[in-house]
DNA sequence: ACTGTTATTGCAACCGATCTCAGCAACCGA
DNA sequence: TCGGTTGCTGAGATCGGTTGCAATAACAGT
């Protein structure tokens, strides 16, 4: 391939290099007889310009980081997916970019995707931290928040609702006639996390019965902890809402270990609706949040805030799925 | 931010910019004195090169295609987590490719590879088909697949051994009292799905046992399609293969759904060791396949490759890792 | 003191586009 | 017929670095 640059398509098709240029970017301003021939010359020569160095002069490139803490973790997995997708379909291209829940590797990736002339990026925090430091930057590159950030409204963000998320499990677990339902929490120490305890606390309180909080954690063994502490109660509940789905595998698997099964002894159930939950042992019940849909409504929120400066504030609704491993409580 | 660019830095260090550059990038080339002046003068503006401009004038990026079928199936992104984290370490950016099985987007994102100026990128095939596609690319762009390629010692390859893992696996079965166990195969068209098979069918049959292939699909319900062939036997296999821990957890839900416990009727083993499985249920066991390593070294021999042309083809030796999913067989 | 290295640094072209400005032709109304 | 638009294309500077080459300084050797 000899170097395949706008200058050779320039000269195959007889024109200058700005014509060539104003052709593919700003198709308007060529006369069309000119244009057309142009393409095919191009075409016919298999060019495709560089984004590299359109980036360059134009100052604003096509990659887009996605910095999320653990792209392991088959939430921040199925976000990644759709959002490659949803990149794709733009002439984007996504930069992964693992943070380990770490702050600095966040800040670093801050100050890349700068010199990257990033248009924007798209942030799943570990921590409330990752928010604060976005505030430390005074964006020219903007960034969207697959979390709520506290008091700030100059950054979009998307996320679904975490209380009816919780209500829904409640009453689900109502509805089959649970009375006693413990609660373990979540993985990180997002908003998220935080507003789906709360909400747990304040909804239960409501029902009339005593919230049981099995484990506050935020570390990935908030499961096996919470289920440890089911085992140790003399009167444990008959039902357990997790956090996310995650975690309500780590407690059946815990529960499993000592013979505790799901959803005979006790009803488990989720909050995320991964595929992975489908085939699980038991297949889990579990609130379903519409990550595809949240993948393509980050890209459009930064895009439109490109454009129009508009800083908007989705929150999407969750649902609930009943899979099995829920069912009512043990007589 | 002023636009920091590298006559900025020249200016206030009292150099000519070509200075600035070779002393980041050739340090040896500039006294050590005025090499220092410089970078401390950068330090305190906060500049940094800009990748893109590097890039285009270098023709060499740091940006490195990560190319997998379906960044939601564990096993890929465990490889890209770890691969997220060498490249990192390099200093180099992953894009995340996701093909989706479709060789039409992994020839595209060859093609991109090439407009990016990849010093390399990682392929974790889908099919056999994305191995061919890489030949007709005659890659200036070099590659390095996590898979086997035919008959192609062009292009440098990381892998588990796929039969000595197969090996374990049966042995640890044996060794347990089974003498009769099925295999259930994989997800994808690799050859490495292929090469399991094979050493199952190979090694059952030297140790005078019949093998009993409960499915052998390549797509993602392999594993439920596994579990009703066995549920429509009048008599079973008391063991399972599945090909990797995916299908492995699809088996044991489907079986599960029915009323089969593993590993009390059951035993069943996977193939991969994702962490995931020690929090399935039960905790799977498996043949894990050392994936952080994988990660590391595709990136040294891409490295190595484009040092020296050396094209190597490393095997990976895999370990049993038992859990709680196989135990003797039921009497 | 004179010439031949060697170590440093400056110069300027170049990577592959974009974009402002200027030039030119066709077109319009008066 | 002439100034004024309008439409389209070419020139050339520019984005932020890299690098071969030339220039200068410093240092040896004789």
């Amino acid at each position: 391939m000899p170097d395949l640059s706008i200058d050779v398509v320039a000269k195959a098709a007889g024109v200058h290099r700005s014509t060539v240029s104003r052709a593919f970017s700003r198709p308007e301003a060529v006369k069309s007889e000119t244009r057309e021939h142009i393409l095919r010359v191009a075409e016919g020569l298999g060019y495709t310009m560089s984004p590299l160095a359109q980036a360059l002069r134009k100052k604003t490139s096509t990659f887009i980081p996605l910095i999320v803490p653990d792209i392991t973790n088959p939430f921040f997995a199925e976000l990644a997916k759709t959002m490659t997708q949803a990149a794709d379909e733009r002439g984007y291209q996504l930069l992964l970019c693992v943070t380990n829940g770490d702050p600095a590797k966040t800040e670093g990736y801050f100050i890349a995707m700068q010199a990257m002339y990033a248009p924007f990026g798209i942030v799943a925090p570990s921590t409330k931290v990752d928010t604060e430091a976005l505030k430390r930057f005074d964006f020219g590159h903007k960034v969207v928040v697959i979390d709520r950030v506290e008091g700030d409204d100059a950054v979009p963000t998307v996320t679904v609702d975490s209380r009816r998320g919780i209500m829904l499990a409640l009453d689900h677990l109502h509805a089959l006639g649970h009375t006693s339902i413990g609660y373990v929490s979540g993985i990180a120490g997002t908003h998220t996390a935080q507003d789906r305890m709360d909400a747990y606390l304040e909804l239960s309180a409501e029902s009339g019965s005593a919230p049981v909080v099995l484990d506050s954690g935020s570390d990935l063994d908030a499961g096996t902890r919470g289920a440890e502490h089911f085992l140790e109660m003399e009167k444990p509940p008959t039902a357990i809402i997790a956090a996310n789905d995650m975690v309500a595998f780590a407690v059946i698997s815990a529960l499993g270990k000592s013979g505790v099964r799901v959803p005979e002894d006790v009803s488990v159930i989720g909050f995320d609706g991964l595929a992975l939950g489908a085939r699980f042992n038991p297949p889990l019940t579990t609130i379903r949040q519409p990550i595809a849909d949240m993948g393509h409504i980050a890209i459009e929120l930064a895009e439109k805030q490109n454009i129009d400066g508009s800083v908007d504030h989705i929150v999407l609704e969750p649902e609930l799925l009943v899979r099995a491993s829920t069912s009512g409580p043990r007589k």
